[in-house]
RNA sequence: GGGGUCUUAGCUCAGCUGGGAGAGCAUCUGCCUUACAAGCAGAGGGUCAUAGGUUCGAGCCCUAUAGGCCCCACCA
């Protein structure tokens, strides 16, 4: 056995054991294997990060809680896969190749389609593989061997499928449709995607004169003059009387010229603005709605820059805020500006670049949502899907009930290119999964792929079948799939949970997963999310290096309920980093009185158990079985506690220092009893440990036992009959009590530790003495004891020596030279009040009829013997008062 | 405008189906006791936001109020 540091030092093993673990395949999951050895599947896919990203505390908490659950999964005999990846990050990558670039004075066009890619496929050589080797460092058991890649030929071909499957059943189409238009990076992109932003702004007034009517004006309101050019008509609401007359009747366009109507159309609001809104059906999702019920123009009045377009007008080619400018100056000289009004209002940007969003018309490609939405909603509906905490599912269903047609073309280069085929002749449109050989309508052989590609979650949204083969009917489909959690942050579940999960139903007729685990945000000490600008973020990189792996991971996962935000500070992490230090010191402690131990001994089947000894292993027995029921509830946090408080509290503290008297005593004869004892819960407890922990965990499991492989492949313990020692809990407890009373006693007597005293017991309870009779060797330790006496009576005990009670006995320490009988009644006199206080709230209880009558029985017997026991312990304080004062 | 969520010790947060309020850090008091000072033994500290209600019993369930945070939303 290897004699081990005194301090855990992660940063020396941690590597070391990564690598074994990855040379023995532990993290490889097989499908062939689970069937022949009829194991059930256990599945997780690991939401694929960007290429573009670099590890930071999102992905260690996501990553660690994945790794916690295919742990525990697998120790349990399941075949655990968890499935990795890496997402091309449509935009993210593409913006990135662009910058750099950039910096080499090149322009994304000069290279062309495929020079850029080839440049955006040199990005993904060199940084696609970074972040998975940093989440190698967390201790990641993801089935490495099984990685995909988003645009690999697989994932890509699912991509097909489903366009192609899609756009048959008339699910996918083309159209001119309002979508949201990124003006710097020159794409349209979903509604997701759009962050809405509070803006401070103006409502400007303008006057827009009736054609023939000369000097009467309609007033109309908005917070974007320059739009003004693509209006095709004013609108007010039918039942408006104030504009009753108006309708029909044509306006003369300020700056233009043009002549547009005044339509009736209840989507304008009598009681706001003025009650007339100027319409721009291409630059306005609302107008957009109104412009098709009326049939009007669309008139697209800016480039894809946002510059304005309006040939022949001065402000063609203006930047679209400048044009704003110079035409609210224009319209103040012809008098036509009423009034600027100050007015907050919500303005769309790109979550991306943070842009101003630009709602345009234009061609794009669409997946129908309604239809596909209703199963999803049903499957929430139904249970087939569950979110934990389950409030996320408001959230799920809220967004499907709302939710419109998915913009899924993106005029961006790097993706997957839209398998749509357009004949140079008729220009019949062909979807097809390669180039057609010609053209169903007119028998031409010339045609050319639509050059859009699709939106980076088009593809993410298939992963969890994608990534298993599928439209190949695989071994791994058939078997890992339907999977089993999905751990995602809450910001994420309308990008790609809903996505996941319509896609998987329509695609494989099954819910991609049954459970979705929210997770929040891990802040910075102040509370502040963490940003690249505030530069306020941690890096998980720089927490390892400092504490290890198993400290970060412990600290993301401790005090912290799904779905709830935390925050990251370092004396946290050090909390974690003592924890796995307290870990490897018992340990230690246990090592070096295994090397004194008689192996053959030790390895016997049959151990002469003591008391503390079957409580101890109760006590873990315990703590498997609620381990093990919070771990199914995705209870990490609390799972982990309860590890926690019981190595530290419990074996640590009142165990080991129970034993250390046999141990140091050869003669004894449970002396190796109490070695098996310690060996075997250290065991226990390290595998309940190991999913949270596990470098420390295997580097101490392995140096424990030289003939085990690895942590990873022992079994999860599991709670056993042969180990539930009630009694002796009990009588531990019992003990237990004493010891503190003793220690409370001397402490408020400022006894020092190196004065040991004579303790006397006394009790008439003859069963509780045997008890004390029977823990005198670790009793006395524990309670600084010289000598340990046990009596039915006070006999022989100084009239003024120290006391304490615990229920069904008296305790008593003479230190005649120390003792202040005005302070030792005062003691008494509070733990008089404390009882009495419990008799009043117990006897109040027992004494309310409807209480006796509702409660249920157990809960009446527990305070039935609640009373019982103070009752008496109140007897004994009071005599003991009553000897005082005499 | 709609929805969600939170308010518990000085700080940050746990608290499972309702049955005597917990942790870490911080504070105070003793201890270098042969695994660990990254430690040990004690202690103090809470009208569980407020007001009602349901219940034998509420931190937990219901209603309202106040404050904080988040998400969604087409009010120009």
């Amino acid at each position: 056995m290897k004699e081990l540091e005194k301090t855990y030092n992660p940063s020396a093993i941690e590597e070391k054991i990564y690598q074994k673990w990855l040379d023995n395949k532990y993290f490889h999951a097989d499908a062939e294997r689970g069937k022949r050895e009829g194991k059930k599947p256990f599945t997780i896919v690991m939401p694929p990060p960007n290429i573009t990203g670099q590890l930071h505390m999102g992905h260690a908490l996501d990553n660690t809680m994945q790794d916690i659950l295919t742990r525990y999964k697998r120790m349990q005999g399941y075949e655990a896969l968890w499935q990795p990846g890496t997402d091309h990050a449509a935009i993210a990558t593409e913006v990135k190749v662009i910058d750099k670039l950039k910096s080499e004075g090149v322009d994304k066009h000069d290279l062309g389609r495929d020079g850029f890619l080839e440049k955006c496929w040199d990005w993904r050589k060199e940084y696609g593989t970074r972040i998975i080797n940093q989440l190698h460092k967390l201790g990641s058991s993801a089935d490495w061997d099984r990685e995909r890649f988003t645009m690999d030929e697989g994932c890509s071909d699912a991509v097909l499928e489903v366009f192609c499957k899609l756009y048959e059943k008339g699910y996918i189409y083309k159209g001119s449709r309002i979508i949201n238009w990124c003006p710097v990076c020159q794409t349209s992109i979903s509604d997701a995607e759009v962050e809405h932003q509070e803006q401070d702004g103006f409502f400007w007034h303008i006057n827009y004169p009736i054609v023939g009517e000369e000097g009467r004006f309609v007033e109309i309101a908005t917070t974007r003059p320059e739009t003004l050019l693509g209006d095709t008509a004013v609108a007010v609401n039918p039942e408006d009387d104030r504009y009753r007359d108006l309708v029909g009747k044509m306006l003369e366009l300020p700056l233009t010229g043009r002549q547009i109507p005044v339509v009736a159309d209840s989507y304008v609001d009598k009681e706001f603005g003025t009650g007339c809104v100027k319409i721009t059906p291409a630059h306005d999702p609302n107008d957009f709605e109104v412009g098709r019920r009326h049939d009007l123009p669309e008139l697209c009045i800016m480039h894809d820059d946002a510059t304005i377009h309006c040939p022949g007008s001065k402000y063609d080619g203006m930047e679209r805020y400048e044009a704003r400018k110079a035409m609210v100056e224009d319209l103040k000289e012809q008098g036509l500006l009423v009034k600027v009004v100050p007015h907050s209002h919500n303005v769309g940007t790109h979550d991306r670049c943070k842009t101003t969003v630009e709602p345009m018309v234009k061609q794009q490609w669409f997946v129908r949502m309604d239809e596909m939405a209703k199963p999803a909603v049903e499957a929430l509906k139904s249970g087939q899907l569950k979110f934990v905490p389950e409030s996320f599912g408001k959230t799920y269903l809220h967004w499907l009930e709302g939710i419109r047609d998915w913009c899924i073309s993106r005029q961006l280069w790097w993706g997957h290119r839209i398998p749509a085929y357009y004949c140079q002749e008729c220009g019949e449109i062909v979807v097809a999964k390669s180039m057609p050989e010609k053209c169903p309508k007119c028998g031409c052989v010339h045609f050319k792929q639509d050059e859009d590609t699709l939106d980076t979650w088009f593809s993410s949204a298939l992963w969890p079948f994608s990534t298993l083969g599928w439209p190949e009917k695989t071994e791994e489909l058939d078997y890992f799939y339907p999977t089993d959690v999905l751990v995602t942050g809450y910001d994420i579940i309308f990008f790609w949970v809903i996505r996941m999960v319509f896609s998987g139903i329509e695609q494989t007729g099954k819910t991609p997963f049954h459970t979705v685990l929210i997770h929040g945000l891990v802040r910075d000490s102040q509370g502040r999310k963490m940003s690249k600008s505030l530069g306020n973020g941690i890096d998980p990189l720089e927490v390892i290096d400092k504490y290890g792996a198993d400290a970060l991971r412990m600290t993301l996962i401790t005090g912290n309920a799904p779905g709830n935000d935390m925050r990251f500070y370092w004396e946290r992490v050090e909390n974690s980093r003592n924890f796995a230090n307290k870990v490897w010191n018992a340990s230690r402690f246990i090592m070096m009185n295994m090397e004194k131990a008689d192996p053959e001994k030790l390895a016997a089947e049959n151990q002469q158990l003591t008391m503390a000894d079957k409580w101890i292993l109760s006590k873990v027995n315990t703590l498997a079985k609620d381990v093990t029921e919070n771990l199914d509830k995705y209870e990490l946090g609390i799972a982990l506690q309860k590890v926690y408080d019981f190595i530290w509290e419990e074996f640590c503290d009142w165990y080991i220092e129970m034993v250390k008297p046999r141990l140091w005593n050869d003669e004894d004869a449970t002396h190796t009893a109490a070695v098996w004892t310690l060996k075997t819960v250290l065991i226990n407890s390290l595998k309940l440990l190991h999913p949270y922990m596990p470098f420390l965990t295997e580097e101490i499991f392995c140096n424990l036992q030289e003939d085990e492989e690895s942590i990873m492949i022992s079994s999860w313990p599991e709670f056993k009959a042969e180990w539930n020692f009630e009694a002796e809990e009990k009588a531990v407890e019992t003990i237990k009590e004493a010891v503190r009373a003793i220690r409370g006693v001397r402490t408020s007597m400022n006894v020092p530790p190196s004065k040991k005293a004579k303790v006397f017991v006394v009790s008439e309870n003859q069963e509780l003495l045997a008890i004390f009779e029977y823990s005198k060797v670790f009793f006395a330790a524990l309670g600084y004891a010289s000598q340990v006496c046990l009596q039915k009576d006070k006999a022989g005990i100084d009239d003024d020596a120290v006391s304490a009670v615990i229920p069904g006995a008296a305790i008593y320490m003479p230190f005649a030279e120390l003792v202040d009988v005005a302070k030792e009644m005062e003691r008494l006199e509070k733990e008089k009040e404390r009882l009495s206080k419990e008799l009043a709230r117990v006897t109040g209880m027992l004494s309310n009829e409807k209480f006796v009558s509702k409660a249920p029985e157990a809960k009446i017997n527990e305070e039935k013997a609640k009373l019982e026991k103070y009752t008496q312990m109140m007897a004994q304080v009071e005599e003991r008062l009553a000897q005082l004062q005499a």
